[in-house]
DNA sequence: CGTGGCTCCTGGCGGC
DNA sequence: TGCCGCCAGGAGCCAC
């Protein structure tokens, strides 16, 4: 799930819920997924606190804590998010449980451990020492343009590289490439600059409609391609069998009709 | 600079 | 049924 609609919408989900809940106790129970901070550490930091502010940054959360400090949260591969009364409601993979003053606790569940829990003084100068682009949301036009110009690559590992710009991953670059009508492996600088400001629009539009519906496939508007991203999966504006190909060594789904290489 | 391969990790699925 | 290889919405590292 974890890619930037699906954190954002993670983001929403604890703004609506766990924000300003003091926190009562941390328990850790894989401290291997821990980033940057021993077990113990980070309990002290947590305690008694509370989550003041939610700041997300491509596929990262920051969670503003009430002593200054941000708790950074990043999913991996499966990575998800829960808030709950009954604690034999937890989630079946929570690695980090924060347990509130008014009993209700927040699981950071993580099926494969891929993801990171850590803890940083400064969003920016974290940001900076990953080396992560901006925000997929907030690149203006200009900047995008001058990004990708002259890239030699293939457009979707452009597209998915943290480091130019930062939240989209393999199943909406897949989506944004289809709605743009450009074929996965097409190199950056064979596109031209028309096709390169639909690729901007399309990547916010593609974004922003999957966050307004809570970045659910099954509410996902009738001309996505993310439902059919599956074996015999088809084209969902002429039905043709959509092709599965290895980008990066990424799964890859397009439409032949419409991607078509040049 | 860009890509392909390998790694981390767990679990679901299809094939034999 | 049981076992096995393959695959999965992320990303870092290394060799070429």
């Amino acid at each position: 799930m974890p890619e930037l609609p699906d954190v954002e919408t993670f983001k929403r989900y604890i703004d609506s819920t766990a924000l300003h809940k003091k926190i009562k106790t941390v328990k850790v129970n894989n401290s291997e997924i821990l980033y940057n901070i021993k077990s113990k550490k980070l309990k002290e930091k947590l305690t008694g606190k509370k989550i003041t502010d939610i700041y997300r940054h491509g596929k990262y959360l920051f969670l503003k804590l009430s002593n200054n400090g941000f708790l950074i949260l990043h999913f991996g591969m499966t990575g998800d998010i829960k808030y709950f009364k009954i604690k034999n409601h937890q989630p079946s993979h929570t690695r980090v449980l924060l347990e509130f003053e008014n009993d209700y606790y927040l699981a950071f569940d993580n099926q494969r451990k891929l993801g990171k829990v850590g803890y940083t003084d400064d969003i920016e100068s974290f940001i900076e020492e990953k080396k992560i682009g901006e925000d997929a949301l907030q690149l203006n036009e200009d900047k995008f343009l001058d990004l990708f110009y002259k890239k030699k690559g293939s457009i979707k590992s452009a597209l998915m590289n943290q480091n130019l710009i930062a939240g989209i991953g393999n199943i909406y670059a897949d989506e944004i490439l289809y709605q743009t009508q450009i074929f996965p492996k097409t190199i950056v600088n064979k596109l031209s600059k028309k096709k390169l400001k639909t690729l901007y629009k399309n990547i916010k539009e593609v974004l922003n409609t999957a966050i307004d519906l809570q970045a659910n496939p099954d509410n996902f508007p009738k001309k996505f391609i993310i439902p059919h991203r599956k074996k015999d999966g088809k084209c969902p504006l002429d039905n043709k069998i959509l092709k599965k190909i290895k980008v990066n060594g990424r799964t890859t789904y397009y439409c032949p009709n419409h991607q078509k290489h040049n």
